[in-house]
DNA sequence: GAATAGACCCCTTTTACGTCA
DNA sequence: CGTGACGTAAAAGGGGTCTAT
């Protein structure tokens, strides 16, 4: 089992296996906090059952993706705000987009490419027991005869005829190397890849072959759907980052004003009544990072004026550790938790 | 062990499409 | 209704890494 903490893109699992590609990873430095608390597998998991016969690249894939996704399962606190726990804590604040919402009235076969005679009876793939899309498969061959809109069924008129021809000219164009048009995913091949991403977001071969059956899609075209879909999640938190270190800022700025407000008092109080406490000058020492004011006499009444030196809350909310466990050799351990909202207390290590 | 090919991923950019004023 | 600006998604291209040969 292990802890991590995570500064960075909180949408990846942490680096519990030692998966050469989770180096690559440590590249992407998206600013984010969060922990995790994992557990470790060797064995194999179900997906990997009856899957004996995967071909080497099959496998490394799969080894992928147990690295970031199995691996992605322990328990992440995002100590992000504002941000739904989504059920595969792949860091999606966002639960539904809608940034395609009218590609669903076009039609569902767009971008359908004629399916080959293999393709049309060979029910395998999809329903190996590694198939990403199992678990909600969908008939979308319902949708090749047009759609409930009048824009539907124009374009069922085209998937009849003109869709057809789209693709085979974007597949003759493929092949001879010339640009092919670019088609929008209808709104029920975005949802199909949506709700796959969700189960994994990063796809093995053999579960991009069978999305891409399962949708009348090319492969490749699953592929870069899957990079596009990464980049926006990243980009997404990323700006939730941003939005949360600025809150941060905000935080930060306000207790500093606060705890200057404090030494300035502090100071006109010991100008005013030199005699304050009877500390001696030395006794007075401030934390460097922090500006707080402890001491480190090692009387009694030295301890009473630490606890009266600092802040009025921490002596009120905890003024029995004050008292009861003079921290001699530590005059920095602040009896009261402070929000530190970038790392550890940076006295938290000695006072614990 | 070094070189190479193939596959994959990420990042950036380009391009096509849809919406709106 | 036509048009340009703008946003978004699909796709391409380049570079890096890893694995198998």
């Amino acid at each position: 089992m292990e802890l991590g903490l995570s500064l960075g893109d909180t949408s990846r699992p942490f680096g519990y296996g030692s998966s050469s590609n989770e180096k690559n990873r440590s590249k992407n430095k998206a600013l984010g906090f969060c922990m995790a608390l994992g557990v470790s597998f060797n064995g194999r998991d179900e997906e990997e059952e009856g899957d004996d016969e995967k071909s080497s690249d099959e496998q490394r894939a799969d080894n992928d993706s147990r690295t970031r996704v199995s691996s992605a399962d322990p328990i992440q606190l995002s100590l992000l705000p504002l941000v739904p726990v989504t059920r595969n804590q792949t860091g999606f604040p966002w639960s539904s987009e809608n940034g395609n919402s009218d590609a669903g009235s076009r039609g569902f076969d767009v971008n359908r490419v004629p399916p080959s005679a293999e393709e049309l009876d060979d029910g395998a793939a999809i329903s190996s027991p590694n198939s990403t899309v199992s678990s909600f498969q969908i008939d979308f061959s319902m949708y090749r005869n047009g759609g409930s809109s009048k824009r539907d069924a124009e374009m069922a008129g085209l998937n009849e005829g003109d869709n057809e021809r789209t693709s085979s000219r974007a597949s003759d164009e493929e092949e001879n190397g010339l640009a092919r048009k670019k088609l929008r995913l209808s709104k029920e091949q975005s949802a199909f890849l949506e709700e796959s991403f969700k189960e994994h977001n990063t796809l093995n071969p053999k579960q991009k072959v069978a999305l891409a059956k399962q949708l009348n899609l090319r492969p490749r075209q699953v592929e870069v759907w899957f990079q596009n879909r990464r980049a926006r999640t990243k980009l997404k938190q990323t700006e939730v980052d941003c939005e949360y270190l600025k809150r941060c800022c905000e935080t930060l700025t306000e207790e500093n004003r606060r705890l200057q407000k404090e030494l300035q008092e502090l100071r006109a109080l010991k100008t005013s009544n030199p005699y304050y406490m009877q500390l001696p000058a030395t006794t007075l020492t401030m934390c460097p990072s922090c500006e707080r004011v402890a001491t480190t006499t090692n009387n009694n009444s030295g301890s009473a004026a630490a606890a009266a030196t600092t802040t009025p809350t921490t002596t009120t909310t905890a003024p029995t550790t004050t008292t009861t466990n003079p921290q001699k050799s530590n005059p920095f351990s602040h009896t009261k938790p402070r929000f530190y909202p970038f790392s550890q207390p940076h006295h938290a290590s000695a006072a614990s």
